[in-house]
DNA sequence: GTGAAAGCGCTAACAA
DNA sequence: TTGTTAGCGCTTTCAC
């Protein structure tokens, strides 16, 4: 009974033509030791001849794995994403792992559904690189194989592993290279409740506070990015001087309301994003942000994985971040020598 | 012989559970008409109670296909890809097909290596969306499974489908634009010789000419964005008044060295770009771009997969682009009433 | 070093 | 409507 007219040759049709048995054609092709070297010779040659190809459903399904690792993320068009899985590709390559990707498109029920798919599909670990997925649907997904979340969702079930950036002191870095450069109204342009927005907004407010600037109204929706830049144009004496962003999309955001609105950036105002994506070195002024070592995260994701899939405990890593300073910050309107530096 | 200690239930689980045939259970799974009510309801019943997942590995296997598509794109950092694929997903969901996806990162041996392993994966179909990818790995991929290229790689296998947009037309669409403008000095930024891009560029001076407006040097490599610029705000009478860059990555860095050269866009120097991504958007002056329909092309290259796949000749479709036109084009210095559209 | 045989979990023909 | 059975292509004991 053949399916398929010509189908496509299996280790079997390998074996009759080296004249030799298919358990010794799969050790031979998979270069497992135990193998005359004349009959791995033969076996060789004859799958060369016949094109064989190894069927993944079948050793998958002999083996009990798949040598494949998920990735969900949020967003492709955000370049954070895709740096993260471009490091956990490389990650994965060394360790002989295959990756699949997902998209959750920001959204949460897709977020689900593509998480579930690549379950379904197989995989032997998967890494959910997005702040946009439920707790449900994430405990789901670790009770079935090894997970590592990469940010900061708003839980993590406890079997899985787990890698983000300190959001707070990244927040305080942008913070205090304002106050450095003599800004005192700063204002903080958030629109999540997220755990990672929330602590960028905590410690903002915290830093403010521990210089002395008031923290009153300091903290504006992203959806108030118009009205914003229209304040500092109207020169209204309460606006800031300095804005920093929960992230270079908002960021970016302000920054085209605040060139319609005829300011110049950063003489009129001052812009921190966070991400350092790279749409912070197109847009001009290029723009100062604060960075995470995507790359770096996303092999620590790997590494993580492998230590679950082996069975240890769940570790949670914190990486620390930077500010790439370019040329959207300057000193605040009227600020001469910066005496002592505030830090 | 239980390899895993607490592997998962299987059919055979469900079925003595429910008290019927592991074919039945089967069945009634997956919807198939042909099982009693009463039968339907136990199974999945007991399903449900043992939470029973279906091993897509064992149902590949048996039924010889895995109700996936591989899609493969060249940089998931431009939007241009990203949105294909959404295209693509939204169709192959209706199609109640699995999308799985993989990225050439602009390196045709990176992207010969992700095409295989999609391949190997076993997908039903495959859709390339990159012009960066290798005739021979593109025949070899195409003597696999059906394939649908997205775009214009140097070649396309004749078993292939293809979708792409009417360079030409888009480019004389971008031109027309500039000239009705009152723009005489008008300059093409291109740094490739790929079936797109040579398109492109044969379309602007054949455009040109057709006006009467001389064509010599009026082809300006990539790279030479920043001379150009500097050309342009030395008031060098040979300089354009106008840029059209084969696309929006191109249109960007242009923009950025117009503006660090002290330029003002569009009054100085207008700018079109090609395939009005999201950062086309993003950027001040907002920048008049040549948009491709990507979702239709996404979704027309599922139709274009499913026809290959039921067994019908590969068609070649071509879409038709459309000017967007934003902030970053104006009337050329000097240019005073558009008397006659020139088109 | 090599081969035989029993699965992996599912589908699909065929019988009942 | 339901059950039986023979695969799908590969891995993995266990003999030889």
């Amino acid at each position: 009974m053949e399916r398929r007219r010509d189908r496509s040759p299996t280790i079997v049709d390998v074996a009759r033509e080296a004249g030799v048995s298919k358990s010794l054609v799969s050790l031979a092709i998979r270069g497992e030791a135990g193998v005359g070297e004349a009959s791995r010779e033969r076996i060789l040659d004859a799958a060369r001849r016949l094109g064989y190809r190894s069927n993944s459903w079948a050793r998958s399904l002999a083996r009990g794995r798949s040598q494949l690792v998920g990735v969900l993320v949020n967003d492709l068009r955000s370049g954070y994403y895709v740096d993260v899985v471009r490091g956990i590709e490389d990650a994965a390559q060394r360790a002989d792992l295959r990756v699949v990707l997902g998209e959750g498109r920001r959204d949460p029920a897709i977020t689900g559904a593509r998480i579930a798919h690549l379950q379904q599909l197989g995989v032997d670990g998967l890494v959910v690189i997005s702040g946009r997925v439920d707790p449900q649907t994430l405990a789901q997904a670790a009770a079935l194989c090894p997970v590592v979340v990469v940010g900061r969702p708003p839980e993590v079930p406890v079997a899985a592993a787990q890698v983000s950036n300190d959001d707070r002191a990244g927040a305080r870095l942008a913070i205090r290279h304002l106050v450095a450069l003599g800004h005192r109204r700063i204002a903080h342009l958030t629109d999540s409740t997220r755990p990672a927005a929330s602590d960028r907004r905590d410690a903002v407010l915290a830093t403010l506070e521990e210089f002395g600037l008031g923290t009153r109204g300091r903290v504006v929706s992203a959806d108030g990015a118009g009205r914003l830049a229209a304040a500092v144009a109207a020169r209204d004496p309460d606006a800031p001087t300095a804005v920093f962003a929960r992230n270079d999309r908002t960021a970016v955001r302000l920054l085209g309301a605040a060139i319609d609105a005829g300011l110049r950036v950063p003489e009129d105002l001052s812009l921190i994003g966070y991400d350092n994506t790279d749409v912070a070195g197109i847009v001009r002024p290029t723009l100062t942000s604060v960075d995470q070592p995507r790359l770096a995260m996303g092999e620590l994701a790997m590494e993580l994985l492998t230590e679950l899939s082996a069975g240890a405990a769940p570790r949670r890593e914190v990486v620390r971040p930077e500010l790439v300073v370019r040329a959207s910050t300057a000193p605040a309107p009227g600020w001469s020598s910066p005496g002592a530096r505030p830090d």
